[in-house]
DNA sequence: CCAATTTGACCTAA
DNA sequence: TTAGGTCAAATTGG
């Protein structure tokens, strides 16, 4: 059994674990009158048998594939150990540095996030991920640049998930955030090591005496009570849109946390999920232990973002992305509420 | 010093 | 040919 299938076995056990945890917690909350939390233990019982399932179908997938083949290990990109093209290039190290059909095979899936004013713009800092900015490009006919960002864990543990963040020309309140490829990380592991202070944190500092960010800070929170973080738009009528795991949960108000997870309807739910993609990169199902292991030599950054792009602020509402795939206790345990909250918001007031 | 971001160059697909 | 996506050297910042 490698590395890969070790993973979606050790998956698919965590799973099965969750849901049953959370069974167990639904039970106990059937005595009392939580009714909040009978109803996020049902979405997270409904989410391991979604995410249970979708490992198996795409397992039992994989092993009818003959285009699995052994890359070239050297080159140790994505495309090199799994290929949808007919006639694949293993030999050509140029031919792996830049998106393959199989990248472009990989789940994609894309949420309308919209900035939320509520308490003065404060909010999850981040999705549960850690991202790290590779590139921004100016898009023809958009008015602001698009940014494009990987899992930090990429060379570490070889996640390949990314994601595309686009502000929209006519609301600059809501951004476009395409997702490519699930996450097979395990971020829970990665920040149980070290919690640093975040890049939002780091920002703030530099901008907390800056008068023109005070203002619009002070302006953007009176918009407060207009706007709703967005993520009900989650591109339905994407046909290639597939999603490996099920969104955990929604509708779910921690009343500790102050924070709506907004709702996404059952619909979306079963939109997501029928055309099942990897929830591991397939090199991960050829490669080794090695790539699936943390470098402990290396500084473990955990819970990061950029600080150009707001949505990475308030994607953790978006209950689609924000459980880690492995080692899931309660997503909304690992966002980090920033009061302090960082944004960059003077082309509003331009 | 090290890690993250920026940004111009490069590559691919359409 | 060109727009979009990615790389990687340079820069920035803790």
């Amino acid at each position: 059994m490698d590395c890969g299938f070790n993973w979606e076995y050790n998956s698919l056990i965590n799973e099965l674990t969750q849901g049953m945890e959370h069974a167990k917690q639904l039970r106990a909350s059937c005595s009392s009158d939580k009714i909040q939390e009978m109803h996020f233990h049902m979405q997270m019982i409904l989410s391991s048998f979604e995410n249970s399932l979708s490992i198996l179908k795409w397992t039992g997938s994989v092993t009818q594939t003959p285009l699995l083949i052994a890359p070239p290990v050297s080159t140790g990109a994505p495309e090199s150990s799994i290929s949808v093209d007919e006639n694949p290039k293993i030999d050509d190290h140029q031919d792996f540095r830049y998106v393959s059909k199989k990248r472009k095979q990989m789940p994609t899936w894309s949420e309308q996030v919209r900035v939320s004013a509520e308490n003065g713009f404060e909010g999850p800092t981040d999705d549960g991920y850690s991202w790290r900015k590779y590139g921004q490009k100016d898009i023809l006919g958009a008015k602001y640049p698009r940014s494009y960002y990987r899992c930090t864990y990429r060379a570490m543990q070889n996640c390949w998930a990314t994601k595309q963040v686009q502000r929209s020309d006519d609301d600059p309140v809501l951004f476009e955030i395409t997702y490519k490829g699930s996450h097979t990380c395990n971020q829970d592991f990665n920040s149980a090591i070290t919690q640093p202070k975040s890049p939002e944190k780091r920002e703030f500092k530099k901008q907390a005496n800056n008068p023109r960010m005070i203002q619009s800070n002070q302006m953007l929170a009176n918009l407060q009570a207009n706007l709703r973080v967005n993520t009900n738009e989650l591109d339905k009528n994407e046909t290639t849109c597939s999603f490996p795991f099920s969104p955990t949960f929604s509708g779910f108000v921690d009343e500790n946390l102050h924070f709506q997870i907004s709702q996404v309807d059952d619909n979306l739910v079963g939109g997501y999920s029928p055309s099942f993609v990897s929830p591991t990169t397939p090199e991960s199902n050829y490669f080794s232990l090695p790539s699936c292991q943390m470098n402990g030599s290396r500084r473990i950054h955990n819970l990061h973002h950029s600080e150009s792009d707001l949505p990475d602020l308030f994607s953790a509402n978006t209950s689609s992305t924000s459980s880690p795939i492995i080692g899931l206790e309660f997503p909304l345990e690992h966002v980090e509420f920033d009061p302090n909250f960082p944004f960059d918001n003077s082309e509003f007031f331009r």
